[in-house]
RNA sequence: GCCCGAGUGGCGGAACGGUAGACGCGGGGGCCUCAAAAGCCCUUGUCCUCACGGGCGUGCGGGUUCGAUUCCCGCCUCGGGCACCA
């Protein structure tokens, strides 16, 4: 026997990559007649070549990307670099090279892992976020958002990060409290900066959660993230207090506690400090108040310190509206000033905190909810009858007494039932060079002042030196930073702060509708063609951060008619694939524990390394990477030199004869399979379709082994190399065509469909049981009947054996199974 | 503290409430070869038994069920998110 060319990957994973893109293969037009899908990966921030990370993500979304070809539709697929941000800063200031030819280099690098993988996207829409078209858009955008006030200026105590030497969002602050990307000590500074006004769009953002179909893990995580709290907020006045500084408003999700108000907790920062605090706690309360401003966030927020020494008396004392009796005025490091007012109404008897609080600085404790028998905690959250609380006494439901405490409040014209969001305003100003300008000039007669959309986009001198100083290398470029105004012609000092590249990846989905547009950052037509995404696909860590930005994006571009108005949510669906982990940690650059992609494109190829992504568990589960794994990998490719001599004619003597069970039992397989991994493919269970193809391999090689019906076989081969295309998309295609010649591509194969009457099996293994226990294993016909197969189990002498008589139940659930319940 | 998710062979992992461990990795054995590599085939949870067989096994303790890895209750461990949030 002649035995074909081995399996050569390198050899025809160039060749196909090169056909692929010649033939322009998942290129589409915004009017191509197959109906639309749109799938797309998270676009990549571009660290140089790929890692496993990103191997895994595009894997997963180039099988979808073929696999939905197959099926009929048009799928839309770009891909594109989020290219601004600080690694390419830092290179500069360290190296001297300039950002943006960092950036292009490390994209060149990325981009040719992506080709090496044999991923397809339709590059003629690729974006880059710092392409200069791009940034007009961006800007323009910025413009509107300005100009419907979701974009706006304030001087606010910000998180500020020492080694990065930037301003940072909430979002980008590990619970910790230190940098999510240098790792240092964020510290509060009071700056003028941007934000976007994230916090209107709260309550939308919140419940339009409900009908995405998302993880729910990402879902909760943004609920939390919103963190929406309804109570009430309301006027406390101040005993004796001058004017404008006589009232504090409060807010608390317990208004139905109000009677046993014994004290009241201001933040250190809180503006009425100055105003209420009486002489001769004044020393006090400013030693205090200097020393709360000196710690860090950490300090501030560790449980350590003892509770006496977080505290302050003003001297000062408020009135208790609900039973008119004056309470103390303390402050509170445990207080913060950027949540609810800053101010609480504390009650010691239902909050814990309070409770401690009030123990540490003897203060009086009055339950107002009557605790369960035999309570023996201290405070008591949970339900039960008021006591202590005037009209409110007797009633045991929380919310109907709440309910009643908000409107005695609003009747007395106190406050009103209110809303508060942990969510925060988006700040992104940037203090960096490498980023997109905000296109505004400050002018000192008419403020700030819009660049006109005509000059727009404002671009980044690259005359500019780099360093570390914690303002952007912007301020100091004399010829960026004097401008004249637009609007008075006088002279003018342009915005040096640039955006957080969030911003970036907050539309870029929008703009691949068609990335050509000369007019508008998003063209309708085309956005309302592929809009929402179908399928999105990233990493868990971006489960809040860019994924609310995007959302947030969405529904403002919408808002202020820069897109259609019906397109409210970017990601229909969503999956977040698990991590690559080795020894614990995320894989990435900066652990330095990278497995670049080439080394496996060089030696089993980008096909063994996609497969053994799909194979060695399900895809949203975590990864660890260890010394089995190449192991693992070289099996796939072991696997795939299996498939490569079957289809090539290398196992066994095919002959044309007769039909016999075996073929049968082949043909059926073969059905069966076509059922398994499209099932598989629905519910992001690669790993198990990928083992159907293996046994359905091993099945053929016996098969073939024995001496196969030519016909059947190569019937299930072609199946076979069909239901791999989405999976190893170079091994199938080549192996196509060597079987089929030139003109037909595997990956134009319309997606094969099983015949159910060959899916179901004839005959099938009944376990007998006894007591719930297997006794026996009997080959029965697919369609036999109850009486039936009990008759065969009660037959079986193993059966017999255990069941000493009659049974007592039977249980029959044919064919699979019988289960005889024995006397006794 | 609160909210999620996960615990199955030596390892990665399978299993509509119905044969636990599919498919692999690793191990053992055989064939091919002068030999090796590659390939092909068999075997591989654990304990008792020469064997036929049988016992035990899905983090722990209960429960529901004819039957539980799967459902319920109570724990333990690990991972993730949120957190002086009023």
């Amino acid at each position: 026997m002649v035995m074909a060319a081995p399996y050569d990957p390198q050899a025809i994973e160039a060749k196909w990559q090169r056909r692929w893109a010649e033939e322009g293969t998942y290129d589409v037009d915004n009017d191509d007649p197959r109906p639309p899908a749109y799938v797309l990966c998270m676009y990549p921030y571009p660290s140089g070549p790929a890692h496993q990370g990103h191997v895994r993500n595009y894997t997963f979304g180039d099988l979808l990307v073929r696999h939905r070809t197959m099926c009929g539709y048009a799928v839309l697929s770009p891909i594109g670099f989020d290219s601004f941000g600080l690694p390419a800063e830092n290179a500069a200031i360290k190296t001297g090279t300039h950002p943006r030819v960092f950036a292009d280099a490390r994209i060149d690098e990325l981009k040719s892992s992506l080709k090496g993988l044999g991923a397809m996207y339709d590059w003629r829409r690729e974006i880059r976020s710092h392409d200069p078209s791009y940034m007009r858009w961006n800007q323009v955008i910025f413009e509107r958002f300005l100009e419907a006030g979701l974009a706006y200026r304030k001087n606010a105590p910000v998180n500020w990060c020492p080694g990065c030497q930037t301003v940072l969002a909430n979002e980008q602050v590990l619970p910790d409290g230190t940098c999510e990307r240098s790792g240092d000590v964020v510290v509060k500074r009071d700056l003028e900066q941007w934000f976007f006004r994230i916090t209107d769009y709260a309550d939308e953002l919140l419940e339009a959660l409900d009908a995405l179909d998302w993880p729910e893990r990402v879902k909760t995580m943004q609920r939390n993230w919103i963190g929406r709290s309804e109570g009430a907020q309301f006027r406390l006045r101040i005993v004796g207090a001058p004017p404008g500084a006589d009232a504090i408003e409060v807010f608390t999700t317990r208004p139905d506690t109000g009677f046993g108000m014994t004290f009241v907790v201001l933040a250190p920062e809180h503006p009425l400090v100055g105003a209420i605090t009486t002489d001769d706690q004044r020393p006090e309360v400013e030693a205090f108040v200097a020393r709360v401003g000196t710690e860090s966030e950490i300090e501030r927020q560790s449980t350590e310190a003892p509770l006496d020494k977080r505290g302050v008396f003003t001297g000062a004392y408020a009135l208790n509206p609900f039973t008119g009796a004056e309470v103390p005025i303390y402050l509170a490091d445990y207080v913060v000033m950027t949540y609810g007012t800053g101010a609480i109404m504390a009650v010691p008897a239902e909050d814990q905190r309070d409770w401690d609080f009030a123990t540490a600085y003897g203060l009086p404790i009055v339950r107002t909810v009557q605790p369960p028998e035999g309570f023996d905690g201290e405070a008591y959250t949970g339900d039960g009858p008021r006591i202590n609380s005037g009209w409110l006494d007797g009633i045991a439901d929380t919310a109907q007494a709440k309910a009643r405490a908000i409107a005695w409040l609003e009747d007395h014209d106190l406050g009103s039932r209110t809303v508060h969001y942990r969510l925060r305003d988006w700040l992104l100003s940037r203090q960096r060079y490498w980023g997109c300008p905000i296109p505004v000039v400050h002018c000192p007669i008419d403020g700030v002042v819009p660049v006109p959309t005509d000059d727009l986009p404002v671009l980044l001198p690259d005359d500019v030196e780099f360093a570390p100083t914690g303002e952007s290398p912007l301020r100091r470029h004399e010829g960026f930073l004097h401008t004249v105004c637009p609007r008075c012609g006088g002279p003018a000092e342009r915005e040096t702060d640039t955006m957080d590249t969030f911003v970036d990846s907050s539309w870029y989905f929008l703009r691949f509708c068609d990335p050509w547009a000369a007019d508008e950052a998003i063209d309708a037509e085309a956005a309302v063609l592929w809009m929402p995404v179908d399928q999105y696909i990233g990493g868990i860590e971006h489960a809040i951060l860019h994924l609310l930005y995007a959302r947030f994006y969405t529904k403002a571009l919408s808002d202020v008619g820069l897109a259609p108005p019906g397109i409210r949510e970017p990601f229909d669906r969503l999956f977040t694939q698990g991590m690559i982990r080795m020894d614990g940690s995320k894989m990435s650059k900066s652990k330095g524990n990278l497995i670049a992609p080439a080394r496996y494109f060089d030696t089993v190829g980008a096909d063994s390394l996609r497969l053994f992504h799909l194979f060695v568990g399900p895809p949203a589960d975590d990864f660890d990477w260890s010394e089995q794994t190449d192991e693992i990998i070289d099996g796939c490719h072991r696997f795939l030199a299996r498939v490569w001599r079957l289809a090539s004619g290398d196992v066994g003597e095919a002959v044309g004869r007769e039909v016999t069970d075996a073929d049968t039992d082949v043909e059926r397989a073969t059905h069966r399979l076509v059922a398994k991994v499209s099932g598989d493919f629905e519910h992001w269970s690669y790993n198990t379709a990928v083992a159907a193809c293996r046994e359905f391999t091993n099945h053929l090689y016996r098969y073939a082994q024995a001496g196969a019906r030519r016909q059947t076989l190569e019937a299930a081969i072609d199946t076979l190399l069909t239901l791999m295309a989405p999976m190893t998309p170079h091994l199938s295609a080549e192996l196509w065509e060597r079987r089929k010649g030139d003109d037909t591509r595997v990956h134009a194969q319309p997606w094969p469909v099983a015949d159910p009457g060959l899916v179901r099996r004839e005959s099938v293994t009944m376990v007998v049981q006894v007591n719930g226990k297997v006794r026996d294993r009997i080959e029965v016909d697919a369609g036999i009947g109850e009486d039936e197969a009990v008759a065969l189990a009660m037959a079986s002498p193993k059966v017999v054996r255990y069941l000493n008589g009659e049974p007592r139940k039977v249980i029959a659930r044919p064919p699979g199974l019988v289960n005889l319940v024995a006397a006794r």
